[in-house]
DNA sequence: CTGAAAGCGCTAACAA
DNA sequence: TTGTTAGCGCTTTCAG
């Protein structure tokens, strides 16, 4: 019979609760709840029914200190606002399913103090592995995540130097390729259009790409047009009016998004432009929610649920390709020539 | 006297580590790093001097267990991929700010079982509190919930009983004034269009209220359609022809959410109909990022943003009214006619 | 198959 | 202002 509790309005429970509800020491307890081979079917009846009833719900803080493992998996991106990365995220979901491990986002709202906070918090939580959006960190952040024992997976970008792992496509190239993309369509007079560009890294490496192809071919952007805050089509609208206003005679525009991308678009059908004859349009991140547009927006892929599939499993401990340890992937994002450059 | 320990390429740094580096206890180190007001300032200095040299990063695990304290506030929603929460979840950045509570994220997919083990998951690591949209749970999860002894704040809607708290909009009544509006209008052969029926409570509740306003009216629907997955403009493209080509004399269409409501807006335009005169259309949410399309869709705005607000004050112990304990919040969403309603 | 003892790394409470 | 002691609730290890 178990010993008179005074009705603890909220206490939580414990195992030695259940141990004393079900006459099992804590110790076997443990045992049936860590669904562990080496119980008696009896006892551990016995065990899960005590559970059930009490409402138990075990200690991970305990457990986690105990057994030094911590099946959290941190996640660190920008923003999610940005559209791009929930997918990141349901791919890293995906990536991790069967391995048992949690993934723990945070935001960093592209600015490196944050970066470096949520990277310092989440690792206090001394996680099983970390996932961070981007190559680029403080001295501090790095030098956590280099010292932290654990797997570290940087994702989405390839154009540097990984603390560990990395997995993502190059914004570079990706750049260059639209570029190139664009002038063998004919195309000659191109602006680019982008926002929150000093601390968007790859935002950058895609303008960069862009340049460096467009000098190649002897030629370069005609007109740029920046814009902090926020990408929505009404900003692609604004954005795209206020370029062709200040040079009208662009013939392609080349937007750092999708969104503010299809704004641009909208509003060149608007103005009765004919696209993708006089002018011809790009994107980019090959977001789905867009294709119910008239025209389908040129864009190339970025690969965001691979990208998150890949880094979570090499965090997990999966390698599709048998060799253990860091890891670089080059993911290869296809351009999407779409309705709006011309064929 | 410790046993041998063998330098150990990456044993985390403990408490104890930074003692031995500055020469002073453990005890005091710890109160330095927590920023307690009683150690004298060259001790501080030393202590902080020490383990910044060493890198050290606090074990929150051990904190956590010892203090029975954590500072973290367990978010579970249906997902990331609906434009709505990563809004909701800003707001509740927002609202946490100054607590020094952390969120953390779930998702169930729309998934009641899945919601229960996020919940079950997340309670394992006994936050400082829940947020959780909706009011429909399992018994299993509702029961958990309540035994927690946390602030519990159930959000996103207010039609229903909570467990604790709950802060959101009446989607019945944001239905009813949305029909009454588009009656007053003078539409009378209204469609909805709807995804993710089954457990999307929400979308649920705001067509009961469609259908109540319009019993009472004395009419009824013309037409549903419903449509499984997730929201893009091409969907609501799609459904748009469907229903219209089932039942082609509506002359008003009630989408469940925007994005798909843009999509009909754009399949509308493109078949010459006159909007709003012929047709008219209103979705649900107000976002933001579509304000780039030729019209404004009518909508109502589901205060998304101010709802993670007040859910993450409640939990923080932030009252605005001074009242302490549960609480019960609805917030009056406004319908906004755009420029897909007449006049 | 089950139990007892020790301790994970930190902090509350108290003592100096 | 600083140090000492005793756990937090669980799991590891080892003994029965």
């Amino acid at each position: 019979m178990p010993p008179y509790l005074p009705p603890d309005a909220h206490r939580p429970l414990t195992l030695r609760d259940v141990s004393d509800a079900s006459g099992v020491s804590e110790m076997t307890v443990s045992r049936v709840l860590r669904n562990r081979a080496d119980v008696s079917p009896a006892t551990r009846e016995k065990v899960l029914a005590a559970a059930k009833a009490l409402g138990y719900v075990p200690n991970k803080i305990a457990g986690a200190l105990a057994s030094q493992r911590v099946n959290l998996v941190g996640v660190v991106i920008p923003s999610l606002a940005n559209m791009v990365f929930p997918e990141v995220l349901s791919g890293i979901s995906d990536g991790l399913e069967a391995s048992g491990l949690q993934p723990v986002f945070g935001a960093t709202d592209y600015k490196p103090e944050r970066e470096e906070n949520v990277i310092y918090e989440m690792l206090s939580w001394r996680p099983s592995g970390m996932i961070v959006a981007g190559l680029e960190h403080t001295d501090p952040a790095r030098a956590m995540l280099s010292n932290s024992g654990i797997p570290i997976v940087e994702i989405m970008d390839i154009d540097g130097e990984p603390i560990d792992s990395m997995v993502g496509i190059s914004h570079r190239r990706a750049g260059r390729e639209m570029a190139q993309t664009i002038l063998a369509a004919g195309y000659r007079r191109i602006g680019f259009l982008g926002t929150k560009m000093p601390d968007d890294h790859r935002a950058r490496k895609r303008l960069q790409g862009v340049t460096e192809a467009l000098a190649e071919a002897g030629t370069a952007l005609a007109a740029t047009e920046h814009y902090a805050g926020g990408s929505s089509m009404g900003k692609g609208r604004e954005m795209t009016a206020a370029i062709l206003e200040r040079v009208p005679d662009l013939d392609f525009l080349y937007y750092s998004n999708d969104m503010i991308g299809a704004g641009g678009l909208l509003f060149c059908l608007d103005q009765g432009l004919d696209v993708p004859g006089q002018i011809g349009l790009a994107g980019f991140n090959g977001l789905e929610l867009l294709d119910g547009l008239r025209m389908r927006l040129a864009t190339t892929d970025a690969c965001r649920r691979e990208i998150g599939q890949r880094a979570a499993q090499i965090v997990a401990g999966i390698s599709d390709d048998g060799v253990i340890g860091a890891k670089r992937i080059e993911l290869s994002p296809r351009v999407e020539i779409g309705d709006t450059i011309r064929g």
